[in-house]
DNA sequence: AAAATTTAGTTTGATAGTCAAATTAATATA
DNA sequence: TATATTAATTTGACTATCAAACTAAATTTT
């Protein structure tokens, strides 16, 4: 199996199956409620203070109707708090609960073991090789 | 910025957008009716002649009523064809007609670009580097 | 051969995610 | 003050998904 074929494989089923892999990784006992999408929306928030429900739509690249209705049930499950701006009362400002960062921290840690299996084991002139290769990849994906 | 955050930042682009991604590459001209996931089931299905509901659905690691709906949406747009079997009349075998190999070849072509775009210029050690990296990727997600 | 079981696929009812367009409320501008 | 703009929500429509109920056909048991 020469290269080409097999990065295509591992892409092919990469791509296919992305959503059940991290519903896996994210679905672990306490945060059994916590979709693959809620945990991007939650990863958009950030630990960070609070942003407006426009700037997280436009960096999850949704619509602000679309991130309401994922909004809505991130609250009903208690991660994350919805507050009016007092600034300005159009605006509405969402920030992660205790339990929202907890359960963000939790993603973190997958992330963080994932990259290490990936890492481990490669040389730096190994690692900087696939660096090469994925800002390639990054590349091709934003044009 | 390091490897390891290099590395996460592009996956978690990938894991976000690769819906998105795969969609532009394939609502293109011709084929503007074919989601990204009906392309997941035409690659399921394949070139080669038919297969039944079951095995494409076992493939696609989908419920054999989640492919029913997919294939009824791929029927009518004209890239599948649903023919029941002589030999056991429960058994529905699906195949793509002239149409749907069209279309996936034309998907094929974007496979392949994006290889070419992420081995270009790669020397044979560094492709070697990134296949053993990617397999443990693959390992991880597998496991 | 009739009855029971298994198998293949479809249908149904429910939920999540998505968008575009309509709507509401607040702010900014003319 | 009236108008326009902006922020967010709501509505209506569609796709994707599953589990469970169902239908039809084939196989096995009695």
């Amino acid at each position: 199996m020469n290269i080409n074929h097999m990065l295509n494989e591992v892409l092919v089923r990469l791509f296919r199956n992305i959503n059940v892999i991290e519903e896996r990784a994210i679905c672990s006992g306490e945060y059994k409620d916590v979709t693959a999408n809620d945990m991007h929306v939650i990863e958009a928030i950030d630990m960070e203070g609070a942003r407006n429900m426009t700037s997280v739509a436009k960096s999850l690249g949704v619509t602000t109707g679309t991130l309401t209705i994922a909004v809505n049930s991130l609250v009903k499950k208690g991660y994350v708090e919805r507050v009016r701006s007092e600034e300005d009362r159009r605006v509405v400002l969402i920030s992660l609960s205790q339990k929202g960062r907890k359960a963000y921290l939790h993603h973190q840690q997958f992330h963080e073991q994932m990259i290490e299996a990936i890492v481990e084991e490669l040389s730096a002139e190994e690692q900087a090789v696939l660096e090469k290769a994925l800002v390639k990849l990054d590349r091709f994906f934003r044009k």
